[in-house]
DNA sequence: TAGATTGTTAATCGATTAACAATC
DNA sequence: TAGATTGTTAATCGATTAACAATC
């Protein structure tokens, strides 16, 4: 029996942390670095030292005891294990306000995704030109997945709608789900969902500043 | 000596989880339930039971063993924890694709909180109304801050200008800001911070898209 | 070699789950 | 009372930190 190379094993907490390092090594590059230290890279990502180097050593020894990591190097290889080695490609699903920021947002192109489709109900909207892409219809959302390759799908819909739109967008064979929707989406285990919502940040907020009174500067006296 | 009353001592993953209880809340509510249970309120809000029964044990004991939660008391209760008995004020700062979007957007609203103002850089921006509202310049944002009793500061500029904006909104006087721009900000520890970067999270779906190839119906027959 | 810095181990800390006594 | 469901305890699990041996 071939045993199945076990994909290296990184934990979620890690993961989340990679897209952060790959940002500061893009920044390190700009600036001319050639090598850095876990310090450094730790402190310009916002972690601690040692937590840096635990993540890295998720992934490998990228590493040279006593002089520190090869930017570029350590730029190919943290994007190589986000899979960004090959451009994602993504369609968005809802092209209302929040749907159009996104598609006309540069960093996610900068990031390495390429938008190839827009989608919506809205007969109004529907053949509209937006970022240089008509908007299709929902009935065109499994064929622009297929045709296109898409392996991440958008939702800016309202709410209402999002659980629909999942299920469109994992019959249609994506990956990966971005849902700025706040409802609670239900997928197989194989699709990954990830949920950002404004709102629920802004409450937390909330929770924090609640009775809090600051100081302000020219204040008091 | 006068012990201070200890705040409930509330962990960070359980605040993080409060807006989508709430949020539940109100769907149940609009459904006309009175009454609801840990079972159908965690499986609703996608957490096990015993996590939401936890989670609630820090607010209080707001349930009745053997009947289950009421719905408005318990809306209102976590509406009181998370600080949304009084409206929270919002500037937005950065008035691009993505600020205006924030700034129509309903969900905002709907969900307790009054944008008081909008901030930006650019000549050709400021006077101009979004959302009802006059876009003001840099220099006015303390004084807008103030006048209006805004607590929250929404940043959405790009992320050069991040830290420069974050400082003046802590000398402003802001308890929490919520950022869009992917950049590490450094504020006091009375300031919160939460940010949401919309390429990390599309990084970290291809990080567990990555190699896998997803079976489609149709496909393969 | 001496100094620097990684990669890893062990200790700590925090979050989640499972089980059940309390009690409606 | 019998059945249901909470609130809480103890066990498990995962993440972070601190310390240091390995090694460049």
């Amino acid at each position: 029996m071939t045993p199945v190379r076990a994909r290296p094993q990184v934990p979620p907490a890690t993961v989340a942390r990679l897209p952060a390092y790959l940002r500061t090594l893009d920044v390190l590059a700009a600036e001319g670095h050639l090598l850095t230290s876990s310090e450094e890279l730790a402190t310009r990502a916002g972690v601690q030292p040692a937590l840096l180097r635990k993540d890295l050593s998720f992934l490998g020894t990228y590493g040279r005891r006593g002089v520190g990591y090869d930017v570029p190097h350590l730029r190919e290889q943290i994007g190589r294990v986000l899979g960004m080695a090959v451009p994602q490609r993504l369609v968005v699903v809802g092209v209302g306000n929040l749907g159009r920021a996104l598609a006309g947002y540069a960093g996610i192109a900068q990031r390495g995704f390429t938008l190839v489709g827009l989608v919506d109900v809205a007969p109004d909207v529907v053949g509209t030109v937006v970022a240089g892409l008509p908007v299709r219809p929902l009935e065109a959302l499994a064929e622009l997945v297929a045709v296109q390759g898409a392996t991440i799908g958008v939702i800016t819909t309202p709410p209402s709608a999002a659980q629909h739109v999942a299920d469109l967008l994992v019959a249609a064979g994506v990956t990966g789900i971005l849902t700025f929707a706040p409802a609670v989406l239900h997928v197989p285990d194989d699709v990954d969902v990830r949920s950002v919502d404004v709102a629920s940040e802004l409450q937390i907020l909330a929770f924090h500043g609640h009775g809090r009174r600051r100081a302000v500067d020219g204040e008091g006296a």
